[in-house]
DNA sequence: TAATGTATTTCATCCAAAAATAAGACAAGC
DNA sequence: GCTTGTCTTATTTTTGGATGAAATACATTA
């Protein structure tokens, strides 16, 4: 009756990944010891997290005999929900870039505006400082390092991009891991066919940045692969909001769509090309976006 | 008689630094508010930092009067001086490298090795772990991401590099500091007419790194800046010693004092050819050695 | 024999209190 | 009026113990 760990929670579900990947149905077999291995972890909390399942009804224990999948897990719920230091660090993240929050400022003073443990909160100002974004003071106390609504960042943050993601695709280890292109494909054409709703833009977010940090991985290229996702980490930040309207979705998702098929055409030269101008493109838009400087910035992400 | 504290050491050395800067000499006087203001601090830790340099005879504090400056700092002393967590990081590395730790290892084992606190050991795993180089395992312990002897970063490293530095030459706002080309010539010609001692790589190593991160600064693009800035910290994990020779640094500094001649004419598209042929050259260099593996690996830097 | 069940050990985090240190205010001296 | 000396307050860091969780070893059962 212990509310389950975060670790346990994470083992649970990957458990029921592993088995819809596996293909297994009801009557199927789990083995503690085997599943643990496969985690890479200790058979302790594996035994916490199948309490757990069984709990739920997903799965029965037989008394020294091992557990019985009950159902096959079904659609997959949530996926990775956010926890509440990421969740924190995007208000701070949206706070300071609407002027809420004053250039310094110290631990205590955050803790008590985002009423989070310091513990919490000194993990969170270590991930914002290597993120660029702030930086301890000598003495005591923190500095954001850019202004509010510091509006050059864009243009450099995508000019930085275009030096290293279309050069990406023609490093000379690239290579795709099989089945990326038709997973990707697959939610791609999900989101253009599913009707668009406010709280689509963190899941097109994420989608935008798994197709980015995916072909970066296939480089080959690791410091390719870190600073895109650098890249992304940053723009969750500040990104989770999308207000240029389901038409510019899916301008997007079809140039992802074209750049799919080029590469599973095997013409890397160029997808290259067709990424440098989805980049540019994208440049422009926020671009123009940026002129008035606050609309994008209160969408709020996050509020429900 | 306390020992001085970390940010009053620091401080201590601005001062002194700042003491050169304005060219006073013997008998000047100091102040303590306007020290503290220019340092951005208090004046309590800038007091504490004074209270040193008399200890060391460097100053004079005269009662209800203020601080004599007794004797102009001569040569730089030691310029900054690695702290202990630093030192450790450095050592990690390097028994990484060479194989003397294990692909898992566990926050204590770390703690009893090198002989560091745990809030200190945890300020630098999160480093490390934020440069790539380690990760969390789940439930208890680290892993190193990497494999010893990993040949391959090398060229990937340089092949990032190629991509960002050359480009970064060419951005619309790059803008050197005033003086900067001349600080950064005096450096390189010190370098070339000194002897070359051991004891010399690690202060060629930093004259490098300031080298590049000075460029990358200067092109006004602060992800270019940071992603070369991270490259000198992971660099700096690894490659302390030079195992290469003088010849080497010779030609090595050679090439940056080109470029700065042709940075200082203002052809900026030439300084990005020679930055590209220059890497590609040290690309060469270090391929060439990885050939045997654990030469340049075994060379240990501050064993003294 | 290979799995689960149980107990022990090791490890990491959390919490509260104390110590250290910086920031800020006020008084005193030149 | 500006400086340094002194004091108070606020913030941060450290420390030790307590708690909770994972790894490991051992016993038990099919």
């Amino acid at each position: 009756m212990t509310s389950p760990t975060k670790l346990q929670q994470d083992l649970a579900e990957r458990i029921l990944q592993m088995v819809k990947e596996d293909g297994l149905g009801a009557g199927a077999w789990l083995s503690e010891n085997s599943a643990a291995r496969r985690l890479n972890v200790s058979r302790t909390p594996v035994r916490a997290a199948i309490d757990h399942l069984a709990r739920q009804g997903l799965v029965r224990r037989h008394p020294n005999k091992g557990v019985e999948l009950l159902s096959a897990p079904a659609g997959m719920a949530g996926g990775a929900l956010p926890d509440i230091a990421e969740l924190a660090m995007v208000r701070i993240a949206r706070d300071r870039e609407s002027g809420k929050l004053p250039d310094e400022i110290s631990e205590l003073e955050l803790m008590r505006r985002y009423e989070i443990g310091r513990p919490e909160l000194q993990r969170l100002l270590a991930r914002l400082a290597d993120l660029d974004m702030i930086e301890r003071k000598p003495g005591y106390g923190w500095r954001f390092l850019h202004g509010p609504r510091d509006l050059s960042a864009h243009d450099e943050r995508y000019r930085f991009r275009l030096l290293i993601e279309p050069m990406g695709l023609l490093e000379p280890g690239f290579a795709l891991a099989p089945g990326w292109i038709e997973e990707m494909r697959t939610r791609h054409r999900e989101t253009l066919e599913r009707p668009w709703r406010e709280s689509s833009a963190i899941g097109f977010f994420e989608m935008n940045a798994d197709f980015h940090e995916g072909l970066a991985a296939a480089s080959g290229n690791r410091f390719i692969h870190s600073a895109v996702r650098r890249q992304n980490q940053m723009r969750r930040l500040s990104n989770y909001d999308w207000t240029f309207g389901f038409e510019r979705v899916v301008v997007n998702s079809r140039e992802h769509l074209q750049m799919l098929d080029t590469l599973e055409a095997g013409d890397r030269e160029l997808a290259s090309a067709l990424m440098r101008s989805h980049l540019r493109r994208a440049m422009q838009l926020r671009r123009a976006d940026g002129l008035d400087g606050t609309s994008s910035i209160d969408a709020v992400a996050f509020q429900n």
